[in-house]
DNA sequence: TTTACTGCAAATTATTTGCACGGTT
DNA sequence: AACCGTGCAAATAATTTGCAGTAAA
């Protein structure tokens, strides 16, 4: 299928951490860590956890899950860095995985509807870039969240 | 004191557009703008109850709000686009309130120790405002949050 | 006197945790 | 067998809301 022979999809590299990290391959683990790897963007825990319930039969590992679970895979996906929180000033957090070599990629959030869409742009992460080196922190992460309104909302 | 006949700082812009807005002029509501106007960077609903109810005396209209007052005024302070709210991935919303001439700003965030400082970034304004155009959404508003070590933690 | 402001206590809501059981290695 | 993974129900913790009394216009 792909071109590459190691770590082509994040769900493999994901498969891969965990194991290193010493877990077991749980069920419910399995389908989170798959229905992530399927998303392009951000989803709450809820949201996660709705997907996974309806749509039962599905491809691979689709299966319910309870929401403590989501939460607790949740939080080890983001200690081990395969997945980031997104902080989208609506009421639950989101989550979205982490992809090394795919392009880098932040929120649009509409504040009238609540839409959530990426979108990417190279000047601004060199102006991140070149910014990090001249701050009082050790930089790891950035997150940047434009709000406005949604081409339909606006309407 | 000031130069400018008008609007100087922003606790008299707040309260006249609370007035405009038709408010009338608690107690509680002015401490709190009293002291978001003596803050430079963002605090939780919960620093704010705090440094209110200590240093009773103080300067001008320091006394003790209750927590619900505390989170009313701010909802409202938000919704007058006199406040923003900042979030940090810590537990707590932090609020700060919005000056329109003054620089803009944005945070640094340490995941260590949980301190926030802000910083600003003419390069980073300008490419936010470029890319702003080029984005199927009506911006309104941006939020930066860097992420990593601090001087302290990162020792 | 009308309408906003505030505190208190109770209610909500997202997220976390304790515990017992079932699955993986 | 040893230990991780999971669901359920109970516990937390931030934020919101209902209500009754107080204060500003």
């Amino acid at each position: 299928m792909s071109h590459s022979a190691t770590t082509d999809s994040w769900g493999e590299r994901a498969e891969a951490t965990l194991a290193a990290a010493g877990h077991k391959r749980g069920g419910a683990r399995r389908a989170v860590v798959e229905l992530l790897d399927s998303q392009q963007c951000a989803l709450t825990a809820v949201e996660i956890e709705d997907a996974l319930r309806g749509a039962g039969g599905g491809t691979g590992a689709r299966r319910r899950v309870s929401r403590a679970s989501v939460y607790r895979i949740l939080e080890e996906l983001e200690r081990l860095r395969l997945v980031q929180r997104v902080e989208t000033g609506q009421a639950m957090v989101r989550y979205e995985r982490v992809c090394e070599h795919e392009e880098h990629h932040h929120h649009l959030v509409c504040d009238e509807c609540g839409v959530v869409m990426p979108f990417s742009d190279k000047a601004l992460e060199s102006a991140i870039e070149t910014l990090s080196e001249r701050v009082p922190l050790k930089v790891s992460e950035h997150e940047i969240v434009l709000h406005g309104s949604c081409a339909d909302c606006a309407a």
